[in-house]
DNA sequence: GTCATTTATCATGC
DNA sequence: GCATGATAAATGAC
């Protein structure tokens, strides 16, 4: 699955100058700035992923008023938290320390 | 939930190490050599991973970062991509 | 829902 | 002091 059709993909290589490159951007403009959680959302957003990895709607709604986030940003969490379980559980599984370190240096 | 507040700590997280001089040849000469597109399959991914002896989600990490890279800085990535481009040609030429 | 990404940020190497 | 690899928000395809 390799798309075609991501936006950095149109990436077109434009050999005027000596190699000069462009952008043939197709879309979007404003896309949300990435802003770091405080420690204390984090936090609750932590303890509730122990309890359900996947959340409610009712729950949904609760925390996003409580750590003044948007249900979507709470729904958002959940789903890359999964990601991130799911991605440490690979790499423990066939490596327990974590230690595997191969110097190929 | 004592873990969490580690966080800062022994996470297990970031402990970075420079990939190897020949590790780095292998994933820009795929880099430059696919310019047009350089999404590798999920085979390429794991073809380069395993010549540069590195995971998959490293190899992913690597074209993650290069791709942004490239693009917030091409003047710099212009002389890459020409010498790269050369050497490519030096192959065929040869 | 998953999941490959983009982007900014983080943490480290040198 | 930036370069570099890994992670944290955010988007979009499917």
């Amino acid at each position: 699955p390799f798309a075609a059709n991501y936006p950095m993909a149109n990436l077109d290589v434009n050999l005027s100058d000596g190699g000069q490159l462009e952008w043939t951007s197709s879309s979007h403009s404003m896309r949300k700035k990435r802003k770091p959680y405080t420690k204390a959302q984090t936090l609750e957003l932590e303890k509730e992923f122990l309890y359900n990895t996947y959340v409610s709607k009712q729950k949904r709604w609760e925390l996003a008023k409580y750590l003044h986030l948007t249900e979507r940003q709470v729904k958002i969490w959940f789903q890359n938290r999964r990601m991130k379980d799911k991605k440490q559980k690979q790499r423990t599984s066939g490596d327990p320390s974590g230690m595997l370190m191969q110097a190929s240096l | 939930a004592v873990m969490i507040l580690r966080s800062r700590f022994l996470d297990a997280r970031r402990k970075r190490r420079n990939f190897s001089k020949q590790a780095t040849e292998v994933l820009n000469e795929y880099f430059y050599g696919h310019l047009s597109n350089p999404y590798p399959s999920e085979e390429a991914k794991e073809d380069l991973a395993r010549q540069c002896n590195i995971t998959v989600s490293q190899v992913s990490n690597w074209f993650g970062n290069k791709r942004i890279r490239y693009k917030k800085n091409m003047a710099k990535a212009q002389e890459e991509a020409s010498i790269y481009a050369a050497k490519k040609n030096a192959h065929v030429t040869l």
